[in-house]
DNA sequence: CTGAAAGCGCTTACAG
DNA sequence: CTGAAAGCGCTTACAG
């Protein structure tokens, strides 16, 4: 706090010149300060190894290791003279070293094709803790539904021998996955299948939950129902695909439209829709779409549900404070990451070779944004 | 699409019996199959080396060494003699040698307080997107605002000898950095300040931030306004200290309640402040709380902003499509990551070693949130 | 239970 | 420009 209020002195000079992303600006907004340095040097160099404990210590080097990881038990004497010289020293094992003689490192990969979309984040927060319980460190990839990205991550991993991989691939999934299968490294797919048949595969029924959504519609009344996926994501082509198949199970005709699975592309989608035809309710295939479309309607002044009705697939943590509230369909996020830790972890652990596929079903979750068609 | 028409099939059995979190029943509503491993073994143990490479190929494994990085001129007759060999016996270079060779990864870590917060993996995708364009890797860890998860990644980063090192620390703040900044690894913070003078600091102006939200209410006439912020973090702290400034030169006796961050705090906060007092205006120190507010207010039909105006602090995405759009005090949160990412470069190219602290005033964002007391 | 020694798979001065 | 050799800092059979 103290710092904190030195820092206000004179903050917050705004009067309306600033202007996102105006790089020149930042230098008038922004004050800098070189902080005092106290006098420590960042002492580089002089690192100290194991050798070093070993001799203040006055044993073997290899000594100080099994007291370190615990492979084997240290008589008394030792062991405490060891403990002392690590602490004297503030000697840190060299990890690099370490995992180059293991052959290992004591991470699992994770690469997520959006982590800015809260469903990503949540499967991504109930991976972390499960993996950091059981003592796994977790490496995160933001692979930005990127090919290139995924296939750089993906490189990066095999070469630092992960234990394994846990990835939601980017599309086209699959051929850059094989490297990492190769070198006998796990991969348990999540949210989007993987080509590779060695891989493990957690999904949502994600046909079934664009047929759901659909269906909930026309139980409503509603005909004229729109759809926002995306062509270049696997989720959202299931998901087409059940609105599909609900709509000319009812004879209606479909109508969709590329929402490009980010908040911007499912407005200019809704936009799309809507000059198109007079639509009384929209099927939204991702979160972040929703958003878009919302914003859209909100806009034209076309009230949710009585205007347009909207059932979105996936259950953000925003959905409830939204007006109105989103009915949706929801992945049991949760389960869904504990199921691919678990899936991870037996493979590890038992050595599993063959692969499995786990799909989940959605849970409808009526709230109000949809409401009958007055015919 | 193959995999997913027969998914399908049977899909989708819910019937209502589904409860969120029975472990139990995700055997019955889940189908597992055994995907075909088609021959190929997960090939395990024979893993090619450089030394394969080289002998392939009829040179040494140094010449290998230096058509893979470049680090000097190769001939034309081997080097691609080494490419073929390369590609012949898909081999891929084993990071946990190269990383001990050079006692460095090219990797940074990220160390963000809570993964599930718009704001860090805002923050998290601008450092991100920086990183990677400059050919770092990002390493990033979920400290879940807890002390314990801090060190141990922090510890593991320092074994790990990452580059360098990017945290919004978890409050306490800075004791468990010393051990990464004495190995010679630059650390920036962001978000929130760290006490080792050798770090540098990326933080918006917060106590400022505080004042403004408030000043921009007491502007609108209210005066029985209430804080909801987390004593546990030290941004929230700053917030708060910003609103009593303003609340106490405006002679207003300021009420204010601890959210611990989340969304459920927040309503928890909300719900005590309105079980207190007569509120005609709320100044909510994050995002997420601001959440939790949102639904308490919306519980009880108290109207916002006719009945309580609000002001959050934060900008997250889904601040538009809430009904009513919110009024805030945004961050420049992609500018900041910059400014991090850059800084921490800086050390790494130029060896600075003098701290910086950088402070970004926010932007007050007008929506819809707040209104003119009625008086 | 402890120590001496080999080796993990690379890279990089050092000669040539 | 290329190769032989040393070495990064650990861990782990192997003796004792």
């Amino acid at each position: 706090m103290v710092t904190y209020a030195g820092a206000a002195v004179n903050g917050g000079r705004l009067d309306g010149c600033l202007e996102e992303g105006t790089v020149v600006a930042m230098q008038d907004e922004t004050r800098e300060t070189a902080a005092p340095t106290d006098g420590r040097r960042p002492d580089t160099g002089a690192t100290v190894r194991i050798g070093d404990v070993a001799q203040r210590a006055h044993v073997s080097p290899a000594t100080v290791s099994r007291v370190l990881t615990g492979s084997a038990p240290v008589k008394e004497p030792y062991r405490e003279r060891v403990l002392r010289a690590i602490d004297e020293l503030d000697y840190r094992p060299n990890l690099l070293a370490r995992n180059l003689r293991r052959q290992k490192v004591g991470m699992i990969g994770v690469l997520v094709s959006d982590i800015e979309n809260p469903h990503f984040t949540a499967m991504v927060r109930a991976v972390e803790d499960a993996a950091y319980r059981l003592d796994y460190r977790v490496l995160l990839c933001n692979t930005d539904e990127t090919a290139e990205k995924q296939r750089a991550y993906l490189e990066m991993l095999a070469a630092e021998r992960v234990l394994g991989v846990i990835i939601s691939p980017s599309n086209p999934a699959g051929k850059e996955i094989e490297g990492v299968l190769n070198l006998g490294i796990p991969v348990v797919a999540f949210d989007r299948p993987v080509d590779d048949p060695r891989a493990d595969v957690v999904v949502a029924d994600n046909v079934d939950a664009g047929r759901r959504a659909t269906e909930y519609l026309i139980a409503a009344a509603h005909e004229r129902i729109g759809f926002i996926g995306d062509p270049g994501v696997e989720t959202c082509v299931a998901r087409l695909a059940g609105y599909e198949e609900a709509m000319s199970a009812a004879v209606l005709s479909p109508r969709s439209s590329d929402g490009r699975s980010r908040i911007g592309g499912g407005a200019e989608a809704a936009e799309a829709l809507l000059r198109d035809g007079d639509l009384t309710a929209l099927v939204v295939a991702n979160n972040l779409m929703t958003i878009g479309a919302l914003e859209v309607l909100r806009a034209r002044g076309l009230r949710v549900p009585e205007r347009v009705s909207v059932v979105a697939i996936d259950d953000p943590f925003w959905a409830q404070i939204v007006e109105p509230p989103l009915t949706v369909l929801a992945q049991p996020v949760r389960r869904m990451a504990e199921r691919v830790v678990a899936l991870l972890l037996e493979r590890l652990e038992t050595g599993r070779t063959d692969a499995r596929r786990v799909v989940f079903p959605c849970e409808l979750i009526e709230r109000a944004s949809v409401c009958r068609r007055v015919v």
